[in-house]
Formats: C-alpha cells, structure tokens, sequence
RNA sequence: GGGGCCGUAGCUUAGAUUGGUUAGAGCACCCGGCUGAUAACCGGGAGGUCGUCGGUCCAAAUCCGAUCGGCCCCA
C-alpha cells in the first residue's frame, strides 16, 4: 500500500482560483536540504537542552558576535551589577532584554563590538558584605585590622557570586563576552577613571567643599543625592514645639522641630519675612506663631496683637539649652525657606546640621558649633554626652518638658531618609568632601538630555529631566576604604597635585611600594614630592563614589584615552542602554553627567527604562516576604523561552505581575502552535519528498498568505527599531495564529490531495517561507525555540547567526479581501448557530447580497463553501428575495367589514388573495373590493432563506433540505464518530480497520449512498462481523451502533 | 507639599498621541459546533456606571478641569 493512498478523500475538495503568478516573489537563498522529523509532541525543555548544548558544542555565541565584524556599527554598554547577592527575576528581565535587542540588531547585520560583560567592584555594598562576614560594626574596627586586609576580603568577596550570575545569564540566553568582562577595579580602568577625574579638575569641575551633607553615622560618610535618594522610608516620629523667650519680654517665639538633638546646637531662630505672625494669649502664656498656623497647633487662644515677619529680624531671645557657649547668634534671622505648610512658622537653625541652617550662617558670619561626634553621638558636654542622636532626642525631650519649655509634642508620619545600604538614619553633618560641580554645567546636562530616545518618553522631561533640573553637585568623595581612589595629593602648603594616570603618579613619586596598585593602602604608601615647593605630599584619603565608576563605562571599559581611541569613537554615544526604572538617578544619571562634563554629549542615544517585575498579587517581591523567586528555578520548570516571552508581553515600561501558569501559557500558546504547524508541513512535505526551494504561487490563498508574512515582517521590523518589543511580539503572534488557524487549515486538503501538483508545491513554499521567517523573527525572543525549528527547517548552523527576513511586497488589497472573507465565514456560521443549522449539515445554496463582495466570492468561492459547507455560493440583489406581504388597514376596512373584520382577515391572508392583490393592485374580499388604501404592506425575507437581521440581510442561507443534503450530513456525522473511536484507539492514522455499522434506517442509506467517502476517510473495509470496539451513538435521536478493528499489517 | 505613571469584564489587557461603527481580545465560566497537526479552533451566552464628578463638543474611554484610589520618585 503506498502512503498516497492513505491521504483523506473529500466530499468536495476545493480547488483554488489558480491563477499562474508570473514569477515567485520572495526569492529565498535556501540550500538543498531534507526537511528534518520531530516528535509528535512537544516538549520545550527538552528543545531547549538540545539547542544549548548544540550551541555549546558549536560555539555559535562566539561565532554570532564575529559574524558582523566590520559593517555597520551599532554599540551597547552593559550596566555592570554588582554581584554581591544572586540574580533576582527583574535582573532577569533587564538582562533578557538587552539580549533581545542585540540579537535583533546582529540579525540586522550589525556589528556589536566588544559586546561584553561588566562588573562593578568597588563601594559600600561590598564593604557592608564584607563587615557582616566578619561581625564587625564600625570603621575603626576596620582600621584596627588593617585596611588592607580588610581590602583583600573585599577584592575576594566581588567574584563570590559572579559564577551564578554568569550561570543564570547565559541560561537566560543574554549573549555577552563574558570571558573579557570589563572590571571596574583593574588598574587600567581605574586609571581612565583618573585621567577623567584630572581632565574635571582641569576644566574646574572637581574641587574640595565644605557642605552640610546627608552623612551615614555608622558606615561614617557622607552619601551622594543619588544615594540618599534610594532610601527614603516611611516613619513614625516625635516632633516638638518648644517655646524661645524673647530677651527682655515675657513673650514666647513657638518653635517646631523633628530633630530634638539638634536644638542644643541652635544659634538662629529664621522667620518668613512676608508672612504675617500673631502674638496669641495661650494657657496664660503670650505667644509668637505665624498666622495660618495658629488654629492648627494651638486651637483655642486670644490674639493679642499681629506683625509681620520682617520686624522681627534682629530680636534677641534666649538660648534654650544652656550647655552650649554660643558666641555669635540667638536672634532672629530672616528667611524664604520658612514655610507655614505644618510647624510654627519659625525655624530653628542649628548650622551643622541643615543645609539652610548653614546658608544663615555664612550670611551671619557666625561661628559653626558642631556638637556631635562623627559617629552621630553627642559630643557635646552635657548630659547627653556620648548618646547617639536619637537617644538623645527622646531625653532632650524630656529635659525641655520638666524645665516647661514644651508646649506640644505629636507623632507623625513622615519620609526620612536611610542609608541605602545598611539602613541607618542618615543625619546631615558637615563634612570636607570633593565635588564635581554639576550645578555650574547644568544647562548642558539638561540640554545633552534632549538628545536621548528615551522609552517611555515621559522619563526624559519627567523623573530624569526633574532630577536633572535640580542641577546639584555630585558629593564624589567617600571617607571609606575600598573603592577607585581620589587622585588628589597636596603638601602643606596646600599645592594640589591630580595624576591623570598612573605614569604621571609614578613620574611624581620618589618612592613606590612593592606590588603597587591603584587602591589603599598602596596608593596611600607611594611618596610624592611636590613639584612647587618639593614638600611631601599626602593623598586626599578618600575612595570616590562608585556611581562614578559604573558611569565611566562607556569610556574606561576601553581604557581609553590610553589604548582603544578608535573603539571608543566608534561606540559614543552608546546606541543602546537598558537597565530598571530605579538607575534613572543611578546609573542613567552618572553616565549622562559624566559624557556631559566631559566630552560635551549626551553619552547614550536610546534608553529602555523597565519597570519591576512583580509578584501575582501586583506587590514588590522582597526578601523579608520570601516570594522572590530564583530565575534558575523558574527556567528549569517551564524553559528559558517561556520565561523570555513572559518579559516581553506588554511594554517594557511597565509593572510586570509574575505567575508561572501565564507565562507557560503565552508561551504554550505561540510555540506550541508554532511546533503544530511545522509536523503538519514537514509530516505531508517529507511524504512528498518536497525540498525547501522556490516555488511558482499559484493561488489567492498562497498569495494572501505570503503578503501576511510580508506585512507581519515589515511591521516587526518597525516596532523593534522603534524599541516596541510588546508591539512586535504581537505581530508574530498574530500571524503564527493565521498561518495555523487559517491557512494551514484551508490547505491542509492541498497537502493531502494525491499526487504532486503546482498547487502542492506553491503551499509547500509558502508554509516554509512563513515558517522560517517567523523563526527568525522570534529568534531574539525565543532564541532556544527559534533555533531549533530554523534547523529543522533550514539546516544552517544557527538562527543566530542569519540574518533578520526582508520582507518582499505585500498587496493590500489581498489582505482586505481576506479580511472580507473571513468576515462572511464568520457571519455565515453565526447565522447557522442562532437557526439552528449546523454545520456538519451541507445547505443548498448561500447568497450574498451585497455587490462588493463579488470579487472575493469569485476568487475564494470555494473556500467559502467550504467553510460554511454549502453546494453554491453566489451574489444576488436582496431584492428578488423580499417578499411583500399584506394585511388589512384596520381602519379603512373597518369601516367597510363592520363586525365581518376578523373573517376578512382570514380571507385575506390566503396565498390566492395576497397574489391576486401583489398582481393586480386590488382584491375582492368577502365579495369586496379593496383598493390600495385598505391595504398596508410589508417587506420580509423569504421564507425559504435565514439571515442576520443585524446585518441587514447581507448574507442569505437556503435552510431548506432535500434528503441528498440530509444523507450527505448524516455520512458526514457518521465519519466523525468513526474518527472519534480511532482516536480513542490510539490508531496511527496511516492504520487501517474493519468496519461495521447497524442502526436506523436512514442512517444504513446513508451509509450506502456514501460508502465510498465514509470507508476511504476513515481508512476502512467493511465487514459484517467485526471484533473490537464497539460504541454506540446517538446522532440526532437516530441510534448508530459502530464495530472497529484495526487491520493488522 | 511637588513630580511621574496607572485605574476599561472575576483576572490579564487593546483602544487614548489624531474624539466618530455595537469599547476589542485572551484566561476562567455556561451552551452549542468543528476536528485524524494542534491541551488547538469556531459560534453564541453571561460578565463593562471605561475609578468618580463636572466641562468643551453634534459626538468623550479618548480632550480639559477637579476628585478618589494604587504604584513609584522627589522634598
């Protein structure tokens, strides 16, 4: 028996409108080849270990990153984690979509290059790892062990959790070098690090300051805006109104505070110039508040008198803490940072510890008392003394109620901010620091920052373009130990020397230690003479900010300017960065301000900002709550392409709610359709020993097919260039479901018909030229999946390293016409349903009704009958099918039939009388004559037809039947049950059975009238008795009793 | 207090830039159908005050203003 044979017979197999195309569009470059077999089912992990172990086995990541060397350049820098914890699911996510759009841009014949890893190295966050090994608490505890001990750990501890992340990122399919990762603590990156630091210094931008800063008691050093910007927190406070007496007078200035430990350093009371204040009579006490505030802190009281803000400057008033020795101040000062939005309106200033407090001072001239120790505790002497501020807070409270200087404490919800690294109540504290004067350049940042493409657009002009507004300087110095080393050495004579590299250092060095390197100690140890006045010089002892090292990327991971110059023009500004939405005041903002400062630009030119990934419940996974889920975990439950497609449905930009069963569905749904619709081809394509080669199209559906795949991969092509990877998922997905769900299953009969014909071969290359190139287009987001079916298909090396399709012309109007015909196929079978008329069941005749639709019934007539299962199918004026019907006018006749109405009616509504009236205009009822006027008259469809009322009778169903049609549903139903029970038998298709059928007579003439189609497509011989299965049916009240047995070979 | 984003069916969401068919899908549910590639699919049903209020307009999910709620950022 050969396979032909096997092949289903049809009823009524349509043919095509052919039409010969002139010539194949689409021209694919394909290499002889057999299509590969796959299994019947498909499992996608087991695809994705075979592919990674091909890639593995093959070196196909190497060879993608070198199989564009030389064209045109597109470049990327990595945002360098820091690898001092495993890789949660967000950094998943940002590194699944950086690969994405790599892998799209090489398909696009781009040349990333280096296309490699980074890894930040240095900071607090390793310092606090490094201290919680060791159970130490304090910086003088690390200066007891020793700086370079302490150095070592934290040099071992960066790479700890490099080899996991490694891991996870490469399962993930982020393809990146990650054998030449650039490394933020080699010397040669430090060292552009400093020639950049020196390059500042020279244009003025890098200078010493002394500032009132946020400032971490316990790690003991100041942070950067960006820094405290990561950690604000809800909190419960106290705050206080204490009362100031004005010297001389027995009057109170009211004054409101949430910093207790600050008020034994007040030197200043501020007050609003323009606002107005009010002495009020308080609980027997007279009392100065501003106006708007009084009812809300004080509720009942009597006024006693009002005065402007302004009069007050000067007044003297005595200090309230008397522990203190205060020279200069304790009178009253003007200022426009007062507001009246909650306190009192007036503000104590205690000059160390607030920014504006300081600003007074210098204005004053005044003297700075600083009253407490840099560890945050008291040093003041006093009773607090050695207490840390918020112990002494709570005293000092105390203190000012025994002495009866409170007048009202409250607790209240506030933002506060900690450290972002080990949770501290930051304090602000004056402190030396070295600044880079971002506020002196700001419109240039701001302007560099109208040249980035940022997705979404609303970052660049809202979070980051504010940020950017604020124009502050950057607080670059650190006072810890490990991190890229300040280069800035001065002698006493206060002679500043700044070493762009390290040959410069050396040059200037008269002394170098062994194994020196660019961090402390050794950097401390190398003595340096000054070139002025020849006295030692000693390093400014502070490691920088570690912001400044991920941010210098786009330039020291070359180390350029001292090697590389040419890469590093060819790859600024970066083309593409990606990171989540919490590096716009990371490393979004330090790698702007630094291209900006220094080379005049923005340094990158289109930016994906990506929202968190969320758990099910829409809420932030954290580790306290314990649902953070590990991405290794996750990959090997329902694959890695699964996990990828997850990440890309729905904008980047926005939150993301994590659950395994809607990721494994999306996914289910696309590749598994995919992987159906490559057995169906392959499966009829490897029967017909049908090679992968160009083909003649020779039908609309084919044409209409290749179109789609046209459009859908211009379309894919917009959206990825336009960095909308959600809106080219879409397409890929839409068309997958086309091609499956449309045109697979209107040429499946192509593909089973017998021998090998135009029609076949032009499906065959139509199917595959879909096939593959939806396999390319899903490459970046389903890289595993994607190369395994573009194998199968193609036989090439990989996926990865083809290039992205090129879509040929798509004819719109193909596409419209189909969108026409689906739409009445779709019509046609809601009219079925709601009459009843179902589909299985042929009808005569369906007619549509409105001209337009003539040309696509000419050219896909057969596919429609086909899917509404009808014998003809033709376009016909509504008008031949209305029928008028008549009735009475009750109130002309009325007056003619009296009490005779209802016999009249009677009469009138035989078919003689409405024919006798629809020829002649007029009718003789019950022996009279009825003109026009009696009559009312009426429009409606044919009895013989259904339609959609909706619709206006645009498509019309013959329901009537014949016992031809009735016969033919019956056959068809009977084959369905048959099919049904080789399923359940688990019969091979190509398996052939006995078959025996009792039952209802009609169904046994059924049966004879179209034995030939029922035995040939169930695969069947009839025979009388028959030992299997058996099953009886009920088919529409008729009884059908069916006896299989497969046929053994 | 300032800024950004968001609010559409039980859940996930499209549509909003450019106002204009009956607000469109998917999941889940119910009924029916189709089916020897497909745990697929098709038709129907139920489920929507498009957060709320107001304004502009012939017409508002869409534009404007206010307001409530959620998330995030800043001070």
């Amino acid at each position: 028996m050969s396979e032909r044979c096997v092949r289903r017979f049809y009823l009524s197999r349509p043919t095509f409108h052919l039409r010969k195309w002139a010539k194949t569009i689409n021209l694919m470059n394909i290499k002889l080849f057999m299509l590969d077999e796959v299994p019947q089912s498909f499992d996608p992990l087991q695809i994705e270990k075979e592919a990674s172990e091909y890639w593995e086995r093959e070196n196909i990541m190497q060879r993608s990153f070198e199989v564009n060397r030389g064209k045109r350049r597109f470049s990327f820098v990595e945002g360098p984690p820091t690898a001092n914890g495993p890789p949660h699911i967000g950094h998943a996510e940002t590194r699944a979509m950086k690969d994405l759009f790599l892998r799209y841009k090489t398909m696009r014949g781009f040349d990333i290059y280096p296309r490699i890893a980074g890894w930040d190295c240095h900071g607090l966050p390793v310092e606090i790892e490094v201290e919680k090994k060791l159970g130490i608490k304090n910086k003088a505890e690390i200066e007891r062990m020793g700086v370079s001990k302490f150095n070592n750990l934290c040099k071992e501890s960066v790479f700890e959790y490099v080899k996991v992340w490694t891991e996870t990122s490469k399962r993930l399919g982020f393809w990146v070098d990650y054998d030449k990762a650039y490394i933020t603590m080699r010397d040669e990156y430090i060292e552009s690090e400093w020639w950049a630091l020196k390059e500042l210094y020279k244009k003025g931008l890098l200078f010493k300051d002394f500032r009132i800063s946020p400032y971490c008691p316990r790690c003991g050093t100041t942070l950067s805006a960006h820094e405290v910007s990561q950690g604000y927190k809800e909190v419960e406070d106290f705050s206080i109104y204490a009362k100031f007496k004005l010297e001389g007078k027995d009057e109170y200035f009211l004054v409101w505070t949430t910093t207790p430990w600050t008020l034994p350093a007040n030197e200043y009371l501020v007050v609003n110039p323009n606002f107005n204040y009010l002495l009020v009579k308080y609980r027997g006490e007279k009392i100065w508040v501003v106006e708007d505030r009084a009812k809300g802190v004080l509720k009942k009281y009597e006024v006693l008198d009002s005065r402007r803000g302004s009069t007050f400057i000067g007044t003297k008033y005595q200090q309230l803490i008397p522990y203190l020795k205060v020279n200069t101040g304790l009178y009253v000062v003007g200022g426009d940072f007062v507001t009246k939005e909650d306190g009192s309106g007036i503000v104590h200033a205690a000059p160390a510890f607030g920014a504006d407090d300081y600003v007074v001072l210098k204005r004053e001239k005044g003297e700075l008392y600083v009253t407490v120790d840099d560890a945050g505790k008291i040093s003041l002497d006093s009773p607090w003394k050695g207490l840390d501020v918020q112990t002494a807070s709570e005293k000092i409270i105390e203190y000012l109620k025994e002495s009866g200087q409170l007048l009202k404490i409250e607790k209240a919800e506030h933002t506060y901010p900690f450290c972002w690294r080990c949770d501290t109540r930051l304090i602000f504290y004056p402190v030396d620091s070295w600044y880079i004067g971002v506020s002196k350049v700001k419109d240039r940042v701001v302007e560099y920052n109208q040249r980035v493409n940022w997705k979404p657009e609303h970052v660049k002009d809202g979070r980051f373009g504010n940020f950017l507004e604020e124009g502050k300087d950057w607080a670059l110095s650190r006072s810890r130990f490990w991190g890229t080393p300040l280069p800035v050495w001065i002698c006493k004579n206060n002679h500043v020397f700044v070493p762009g590299s390290k040959q410069e250092l050396l040059d200037n060095s008269t002394e170098v230690p062994d194994n020196f390197e660019l961090h402390r100690p050794k950097v401390d140890e190398i003595k340096v003479e000054c070139r002025e006045c020849g006295e030692q010089m000693v390093r400014e002892p502070y490691p920088i900010d570690t912001w400044f090292d991920s941010g210098s990327a786009f330039f020291a991971q070359f180390h350029y300017p001292f090697e590389n110059a040419d890469l590093f023009r060819e790859n600024n500004p970066v083309d593409f960065i990606s990171e989540a939405i919490d590096q716009t005041r990371g490393w979004f903002y330090s790698l702007h301000v630094i291209s900006s400062l220094l080379f005049d630009r923005n340094a990158y030119n289109n930016v994906v900002v990506m929202e968190f990934v969320l758990n099910s419940k829409g809420e932030k996974m954290s580790k306290s709550r314990g649902d953070q889920v590990d991405p290794l975990v996750i990959m090997d439950r329902i694959g890695t392409d699964s996990l990828r497609l997850f990440f890309f449905q729905g904008p980047p930009w926005k939150p993301k709610r994590f659950s395994e069963e809607a990721s494994s569905e999306f996914s289910r749904k696309l590749l598994g359709t995919l992987y159906n619709s490559y057995l169906l081809f392959s499966t009829n394509a490897r029967l017909d020993h049908w090679t992968p080669r160009n083909e003649g199209v020779v039908s609309d559906l084919d044409m209409w097919m290749l179109s789609r795949t046209n459009d859908c991969i211009s379309s894919v092509t917009r959206h990825m260039d336009e960095y909308d990877p959600h809106l080219a998922l879409d397409d890929i997905k839409d068309l997958v479901l086309d091609l499956s769900q449309w045109y697979l299953r209107l040429s499946r009969d192509t593909f089973w018909s017998g021998e090998m014909s135009d029609e076949k071969r032009s499906s065959y290359y139509v199917t595959y030229n879909a096939l593959s190139s939806v396999a390319k287009m899903l490459a970046p987001f389903a890289p595993y999946f994607s190369e395994y079916l573009y194998r199968k298909l193609t036989g090439e090396p990989s996926v990865h390293l083809s290039g992205f399709p090129e879509g040929g012309e798509s004819s719109l109007s193909l596409l419209e016409e189909m969108k026409q015909v689906k739409d009445i196929v779709e019509s046609g079978r809601r009219i079925r349903q709601k009459n009843g008329l179902i589909l299985r069941r042929p009808v005569r005749e369906i007619i549509i009704t409105e001209e337009k639709y003539r040309n696509v019934v000419e050219k896909y007539g057969q596919l429609i009958k086909k899917e509404l299962n009808s014998k003809e199918l033709k376009v016909a004026e509504l008008k031949s099918y209305l029928r008028q019907s008549y009735s009475l006018n009750k109130k002309a006749t009325g007056k003619i039939f009296g009490k005779e109405l209802s016999d009249a009616e009677k009469e009138f509504e035989t078919k003689e009388k409405q024919m006798e009236f629809h020829i002649s205009g007029n009718v003789t009822v019950l022996g009279k004559v009825l003109e026009k006027n009696d009559i009312d008259s009426k429009e409606h469809l044919d009895e013989k037809y259904v339609s959609d009322e909706v619709s206006n009778y645009r498509i019309l169903i013959d329901k009537e039947f014949d016992k031809d049609l009735y016969l033919e549903g019956l056959a068809r139903d009977m084959v369905r049950r048959i099919q049904s029970m080789r399923k359940d038998a688990n019969l091979d298709y190509t398996d052939r059975i006995y078959l025996h059928l009792e039952g209802d007579e009609s169904l046994m003439e059924a049966f004879t009238t179209f034995k030939e189609y029922i035995l040939s497509s169930t695969q069947s011989e009839e025979k009388v008795s028959v030992n299997g299965t058996e099953k009886t049916w009920d088919i529409s009240g008729l009884e059908l009793r069916v006896s299989i047995e497969r046929i053994s070979a």
